[in-house]
DNA sequence: CATTACCTGCAA
DNA sequence: TTGCAGGTAATG
């Protein structure tokens, strides 16, 4: 499934050719993966609208919207300039902090103002392709917004574990609440993994995959940045020393910023927002490699299941 | 905390 | 045929 460098991937090409674009039909063509609200709602809603801008946080995409102006010539907006405020900063924002960390979704409670916002997480195996007008159709579409200039989002899930909403600046918020630190955002430092883990007993590997304390990482990046700071799975994290959170802190970034860079992990399904793999299943040092050597001391990688989930493991590296 | 459910497809 | 797959919410 695509975890925090897959939705990075398709968000940074979602945003250089979606703001602005306007939906001109909604096409759901598996109602399981719309969570809310209705079918009809959704829809009304969506037609006509504009995206303003493709957001991330942790592994949710997040597409913040302009509602279609009402047709009639009477009622005036109750909030003048409302969205038109918010755009301004935006383009402030990117032109004052170039930085790789200085992207808005690093920024916890901060989002794009508007009407709504469509939330996409793909779970397993969902993608979201931009197709230009007329291109072949996809395998497992479950959801195509048509935009007003021929081209389509489509939004493709093999397994249907996929869903997308309908949401407004409300829930936003309390989803960036809900969800721990961005872990690349310039904020998260070594201190905060050290807050986030204290008082904790459990084991590292699901303590990682616990969206409340680090977002965005999932089994790949897990594994890889347990192998980089040279901890095992297993370990309790109650007993790391400060050193070991050092390196944590450490190796979860600069694996998460490497599969960024290779623009995501393409072990199967995970595709980017043209239907390109990711490169980054060539530079993967325990993921998927049991019974090869490990690549610092040449012993097998295992391969174990922990909290339920297939875990991948130098046994002389990782302590 | 661990297990189960949600789904479909593929490899063992 | 079985078990497993990059996630998460809902159960014991």
């Amino acid at each position: 499934m695509p975890e925090l460098p897959e939705v990075e991937t398709t968000r940074r090409h979602l945003a250089e050719h979606l703001p602005g674009a306007r939906v001109a039909a909604v096409a759901l063509l598996d109602p399981r993966a719309l969570l809310r609200p209705d079918p009809a709602t959704f829809t009304r809603r969506l037609v006509g609208a504009t995206i303003l801008a493709v957001e991330r946080r942790a592994k949710y995409l997040i597409m913040p919207l302009r509602r279609a102006e009402p047709p009639s010539l009477a009622a005036p907006s109750n909030r003048p300039d409302f969205v038109g405020a918010g755009l301004v900063p935006a383009r402030g924002r990117q032109a004052a902090a170039p930085g790789p960390d200085s992207r808005p979704e690093g920024r916890n409670g901060r989002v794009h103002p508007a009407d709504d916002y469509l939330i996409v997480h793909r779970r397993m195996t969902g993608n979201l392709f931009l197709r230009a007008p007329g291109a072949p159709p996809d395998d497992h579409t479950v959801a195509v917004l048509t935009l007003d200039d021929g081209r389509e989002l489509r939004f493709c899930d093999l397994r249907r574990f996929a869903k997308l909403w309908l949401a407004d600046a409300a829930e936003v918020a309390a989803l960036d609440r809900a969800l721990g630190p961005e872990p690349l955002a310039r904020g998260f430092t070594a201190a905060r993994l050290a807050a986030a883990l204290r008082g904790r007993r459990g084991l590292l590997k699901p303590l990682l995959l616990n969206q409340n304390l680090v977002a965005g990482l999932g089994n790949i990046y897990v594994d890889e940045a347990l192998f980089a700071a040279r901890l095992h799975p297993t370990r309790t994290a109650d007993t790391l020393t400060d050193t070991d959170v050092r390196r944590l802190h450490r190796a979860i970034r600069a694996v998460l910023a490497q599969g960024i860079r290779n623009e995501g992990t393409s072990f199967r399904d995970y595709r980017g927002a043209v239907g390109q793999p990711g490169r980054n299943q060539m530079m993967v040092e325990v993921f998927r490699r049991d019974g090869q050597p490990c690549p610092r001391c040449r012993t097998v990688i295992l391969k174990t299941r922990v909290g339920g989930r297939g875990t991948h493991y130098c046994p002389r590296c990782q302590r």
